[in-house]
DNA sequence: CCATATCGCTT
DNA sequence: GTACGAGCGATATGGT
């Protein structure tokens, strides 16, 4: 079995907003090195593809068995950037087309399977493992940015064009070779090979540490959780490569409203600013704010930051403004809160905007966004979101407006929907986290009463303050208890978010199953270091932080369950005929993308999500919504299962 | 140019 | 006996 490990330099992060790979590098476990490189037009960034250099990297890599990446999400995508094909279609260009996922390697998603809590990064990972030094990286960056200043004094002496120089220095390590070749004399002589043997070595570290790494897995019985990890993959790359439909002109249209409310607010605030003496203020800055609140107007500090100075944030402005009534200034904590929030959600939009791609369809145009799903984000097996960050959508403030009826104001999913001909359906698990606490502390009554289907803060409640009808104060309080637990919060916290002293105590005392769970877990952290999920994912937890590892086991199954029931969903889309696709993850909702003329299997789904707890003996149960518009406006679906 | 602080959004 | 979990991203600020 012949195994080689791929990596690729690029000029830049994101695919889809014109990064390309310059330089393909691979080691096999013989040490044989290969590398290729395609000279870069330094104007348009764009690289000069040759079919010669194409074609043999095709032929070298057909001859390996297997692949091994680290970060195959990324480089992935780079094959397929390179050869201008879909990052499905990078599987024709391997030896076993129709076996292709049985023979991609991460060692990144290795890693984290490994180790959960330290870093991944390829380099860090060599040095800790491998003692393998990382001053290459050091050298190829001072040569980057030493190659950029020479660029940019060059331009200023107006030998070159303006050469658009990027944000990041990783995206110009092709830079130091290019200036060298066009300015032999400027450039140092290191900057001619600085990034191949960089390159080569990122290589030999992935080769050595998948050896390494696979011994260990095997040795730590965790091999099959790792192929999981790698079954996920797929998944990822699928959902990546979908997107969510973006609906630009709402987008475009809310944020010039934004605009105009953050100039009416920001020169209402500025008068009352001037009449304290000051003629520049800059409403985003803590610093500014706490010297005008707290000494200039003189508000009483009710709350401080981590670093113990007075805060200035939303829920402090809220508070002063229902303690302080009378105070003279109070309209300036009310203008302000509202630019705050108008702030907010302008930024929010513009970067949902940059990174909105457009597309034809028809005669139409459409705009979606591409988040990338990092699947070792999280310390937790959880995944996380970025560019844009597609899990933290605003889902709106809930407000009264003038005739007393409930809305939603800064509702950015409403920016959000199915393209024209579809809908969505939006399947989340109920009380996914405080289920799994349930079955982990074994606490048969509060498992009875999800089974029965009663409302779980309700029995919550019954048990604390021992009534059978609690009410909605007592219900609240429990909900606040509940979620604190799982979060890891002490008595004091507790007491303080249940808004009752003593709350935690009481809980202790009529939950005793739970309370000894918790000491159980809080006792093996200190022991070990390390507590395991249901399903087998070893995590570390700090263990000076004994109290997290509850919260590790609860968020870790969560991870483990929503992950297996997307592989699980995800191929059973792409088997049966069906138009319908799983286009995103919010932790603990899947959603779907469906034509409007097709049935979309609402119960086989929903089936499939419950499935990876049943296999445990849990029952979590899900919910199904239906979105025809946009996502901040969702139609509850009935569920027959 | 980089690290820290603060803030605000999600589950 | 103690202790709210996990993230991304924008902006300001001060030191290197």
């Amino acid at each position: 079995m012949s195994i080689i490990a791929i990596d690729t330099e690029t000029t830049g992060l994101n695919f889809l907003l014109g990064a390309e790979p310059f330089m393909v590098t691979a080691c096999d476990l013989e040490g044989n090195l290969f590398y290729w490189e395609f000279d870069i037009d330094p104007i348009t960034k764009k690289i000069k593809r040759n079919r010669t250099t194409l074609k043999d990297i095709r032929e070298t890599l057909r001859q390996y068995d297997d692949w091994v990446f680290h970060n195959a999400n990324f480089d992935l995508r780079a094959i397929a950037t390179l050869f201008e094909i879909s990052v499905q279609e990078v599987s024709k260009l391997h030896k076993h087309p129709d076996a292709f996922w049985y023979h991609i390697h991460d060692t990144l998603l290795m890693s984290h399977v490994l180790d959960n809590q330290r870093s991944h990064g390829l380099k860090d990972l060599s040095v800790r493992y491998l003692q393998f030094p990382k001053d290459d990286e050091d050298q190829l960056k001072d040569a980057t940015k030493a190659a950029r200043r020479l660029v940019r004094s060059l331009h200023r002496k107006g030998e070159i064009p303006d050469w658009q120089i990027h944000d990041e220095t990783e995206a110009d390590y092709w830079l130091p070779r290019l200036m060298f070749k066009a300015f032999p004399d400027l450039a140092q002589p290191s900057w001619e090979n600085v990034c191949l043997s960089y390159a080569l070595k990122d290589v030999e570290r992935t080769i050595s540490l998948y050896t390494l790494f696979k011994d260990l897995l095997l040795s730590r019985d965790t091999l099959g959780v790792y192929l999981r990890e790698i079954n996920v993959l797929k998944v990822v790359l699928d959902i990546q490569s979908r997107g969510m439909n973006f609906l630009r002109p709402v987008a475009a249209s809310v944020l010039s409203d934004l605009d105009s409310q953050i100039d009416a607010y920001s020169q209402k605030l500025m008068s009352i600013v001037n009449s304290f003496g000051l003629e520049e203020f800059n409403f985003e800055s803590p610093m500014q704010l706490q010297s005008l609140l707290y000494q200039e107007m003189k508000f009483p500090v009710v709350s401080l930051t981590d670093k113990g100075k007075p805060s200035t944030d939303a829920s402090t402005l809220q508070h002063l403004i229902n303690c302080c009534p009378d105070h003279p200034n109070i309209d300036f904590l009310v203008y302000l809160k509202e630019l705050k929030l108008n702030l907010t959600s302008s930024k929010y939009i513009r970067n949902y905007l940059h990174f909105a791609i457009p597309s034809t369809k028809g005669k139409r145009n459409y705009y979606t966004l591409y988040p990338n799903l990092n699947q070792t984000g999280t310390k937790t097996t959880r995944f996380s979101c970025s560019n844009p960050n597609g899990q933290n959508i605003s889902t709106g403030k809930e407000e009264e407006d003038d005739t007393g009826h409930k809305i939603k104001r800064f509702n950015l999913r409403e920016l959000f929907g199915p393209p024209p001909g579809y809908v969505w359906y939006a399947i989340d698990y109920s009380s996914l986290q405080l289920i799994i606490f349930a079955y982990e502390a074994n606490d048969q009554g509060m498992i009875d009463a999800f089974a029965k289907g009663y409302d779980f803060h309700n029995y919550v409640a019954k048990g604390l303050f021992n009534t059978q009808e609690p009410t909605k104060t007592e219900r609240r309080i429990a909900k606040n208890v509940n979620y604190a637990l799982i979060f890891g919060a002490g008595a004091e916290r507790v007491d303080a978010t249940a808004g009752m002293d003593g709350a935690y105590q009481l809980y202790q005392n009529q939950f005793p199953i739970v309370a000894e769970y918790m000491a159980k877990i809080s006792y093996q952290v200190r022991k070990t270091g390390q507590v395991k999920t249901a399903f087998g994912y070893p995590l570390n937890v700090p263990r000076e932080q004994p109290y997290k590892g509850v919260n590790y086991i609860v968020q870790g199954d969560e991870g483990n369950i929503v992950k297996q029931a997307m592989y699980l969903t995800n191929r059973y889309l792409s088997l049966h005929p069906s138009k319908s696709r799983l286009i995103m993850q919010i932790h603990d909702e899947l959603v779907f993308e469906c034509p409007k003329d097709k049935d979309f299997p609402l119960s086989t789904i929903c089936q499939l999500m419950m499935g990876p707890a049943r296999e445990v003996g849990w029952t979590t149960p899900v919910g199904a919504s239906l979105v025809t518009t946009h996502w901040g406006d969702k139609k509850e679906l009935e569920l027959d299962l």
